[in-house]
DNA sequence: TCGTCACGTTAACGCTCATTCACGTTAGCG
DNA sequence: CGCTAACGTGAATGAGCGTTAACGTGACGA
């Protein structure tokens, strides 16, 4: 009868921990044994939670597309009024990037590192995440065609997902709002610039 | 007497190549190998061009952020007007980052992979480039303080250099208007976000 | 109380990879 | 013409690291 874990923590910590590390020095850049170390137990223990280095990341990485995409579908259900669901999509991504700026940095930097299964399960939840934003655009009257929303979606994500370059001198209250107004406006002008 | 190299495209070639190569896997996901057979010589000749495989990456970044902030520094010679130079630099970096895609991934991916000294040598350069930026917010009055106009410049910068991530399904030509567009409203944001 | 399973540990294996070595080859300069 | 320096090559070296193996240990269910 399998028992239920006491500390479910140990993999959240490992998890957590990996992020941080791979965040600040890259994917190949941390070893197992840091990895360890890092949540206390030594290298190999690692293999009791996760079957390899790369199912790590791939577990990670997976996580933060499928939280994404959920927080988009809630908001796109939620707004049937694309200008709405265009704000709460704002208030959404940039609260996660100054919340989680590992994340972030890891998901965008270390994709290349997955097997290829997982990358085409990231890519594809990416993907749909980019859809909901490209569709709300299309919707609110801000793009022309989808083409340009594309390219004013990941222009918005590059701008909200900055906060782990400034992060570190600035504190997350002062910014968010400043990230919010910067991505609102940006959006906008996807309209005169057509 | 020392032979004038009649190649000079052998390290040009060796840089380039290494650049595309570490924008697509990384810089610890390249071998020696791959970058030589990328262009057409085996492994260890690439140490007749540069001392090691981080020498190659330094060389690589230390050219970037010299070339940003060189061309930093020249538009903020030409313009006395703040406004007048926001444009320019925005224009200048979109056009760089449009241009050069895989440079700017490296940049902000590879950065942790440098030797200490290169590392200390390319962040300088870059903080130098960012306090062009911020010095011409402040001084057009688009941010009410140094804190404010960083967080933007490095929000301008998360936004133009969303490139790599847009480009591959869109022209070079139809993109540019749209960022610099972008990246004018949403400076132009922080404002009224303050 | 006993077996089992979750969770660790240390040592060993094997592979990749940056770097070095010993050794050509070609082209210009004196 | 011969010396030298630029530029390559293929083989050897040595370190780092992911992964596996062999071996505890303590707690809980039967």
């Amino acid at each position: 009868m399998p028992r239920v874990p006491v500390t479910t923590s140990r993999r959240e910590q490992i998890l957590s921990e990996a992020a941080r590390l791979f965040a600040r020095h890259g994917f190949h850049g941390v070893s197992i044994d840091g990895i360890g170390a890092a949540v206390g137990v030594s290298g190999p223990a690692l293999y009791r939670h996760f079957p390899s280095k790369e199912g790590l990341l791939a577990e990670m990485l997976v996580g933060i597309s499928e939280h994404l995409l959920a927080g988009g579908q809630e908001r796109a259900a939620e707004h049937a009024d694309p200008a709405a669901l265009l704000e709460a999509l704002i208030a959404f991504h940039t609260d996660f990037a100054l919340r989680q700026p590992e994340l972030i940095t890891v998901q965008d930097r270390d994709l290349a590192n997955l097997p290829d299964v997982a990358r085409r399960r990231v890519r594809g939840l990416q993907r749909a995440y980019v859809e909901i934003w490209v569709d709300a655009l299309v919707r609110a009257g801000l793009a022309p065609g989808e083409e340009t929303a594309r390219v004013g979606a990941h222009a918005a994500f590059g701008l909200m997902n900055s906060t782990p370059r400034s992060a570190g001198h600035t504190r997350a209250d002062v910014a968010a709002p400043v990230l919010v107004a910067m991505t609102r406006d940006a959006l906008h002008a996807l309209r005169s610039a057509t």
